[in-house]
DNA sequence: ATAGATGCAAATGTTTTGCAGGAAA
DNA sequence: TTTCCTGCAAAACATTTGCATCTAT
């Protein structure tokens, strides 16, 4: 069963927003709730169905983005063209293996820092950014 | 007609790798060192059309790899799904509109430092990063 | 003559949408 | 019983590939 902090905020959102409680969306979220994060949605997808064989691509798609709008969720993509989700929590940015794909988060508040200048001098007012490092991790540089 | 330069730099390429001249390799890169940069596939296939009606997009598609691979273009895409092609020129990063789509280049090497210590932290070996902003540009902001 | 290029149509891969039937409130 | 969900199949969309035909060398 998804942890019960997580269970009653969406059971909060789907009331606030006059939707329905159902088994997909319990099980969506469970399953999400129990990976290390940064899950795509075929793993999703394949997960969920380990457990209830019927439920479908859509649902998982729909339910993750309901997810992500009652903020439990966020949406990312790295550079291998699939959408990956996380749990929801403070900002950060990501290191990417190009080989094995592990992922790393990192924080920096002197990038975040720079990045404000660089807007300011542009007179861009700043919005969101996307920062990646992509390289190989200590594991495939050994191999 | 596209410049001397570049001309020569695709002509070598093309003789070192066995590869032809044609009437179509010569229209994309000239049109495609026409424009500002950062010109989709799309507009860069209509453009081509103007002049050259036959030309079909895959031979856009082809003849930009090629070019990227010349070290003449290089590929980049933001979160609008369609690939970029600007002019190759010294590293860079980008900050875009989200409301007009304008695109400005900058370079701070603050950042790309705190990249090279964030990688040593982790143990990663760095091959490449990827780093835009998004926001309004002082056009936008006005409106 | 021959290796390589072209353009079309079809395939790809991921995410979204239309819709008829099904379940929660 | 009404409103919302679900799963399937089909659509979207940008890019790539297969293939028969054409062309530069």
């Amino acid at each position: 069963m998804a942890p019960e902090f997580e269970q009653k905020a969406l059971a909060r959102y789907l009331e606030e927003h006059n939707l329905k409680q159902t088994k997909q969306r319990e099980a969506v979220l469970e399953v999400f709730l129990s990976t290390q994060g940064h899950i795509t949605s075929e793993e999703l997808h394949r997960r969920v169905r380990e457990q209830h064989p019927g439920v479908g691509y859509t649902t998982v798609y729909r339910t993750m983005k309901l997810l992500c709008e009652a903020g439990l969720a966020s949406e990312r993509s790295f550079d291998d063209g699939a959408l990956r989700y996380e749990i929801f929590h403070e900002h950060h940015d990501h290191l990417v293996c190009t080989r094995c794909g592990k992922i790393v988060e990192f924080e920096c508040s002197m990038i975040e820092g720079a990045q404000d200048q660089i807007a300011d001098r542009y007179g861009f007012r700043l919005l969101r950014h996307r920062h990646e490092l992509y390289g190989l991790c200590p594991n495939c540089q050994a191999e």
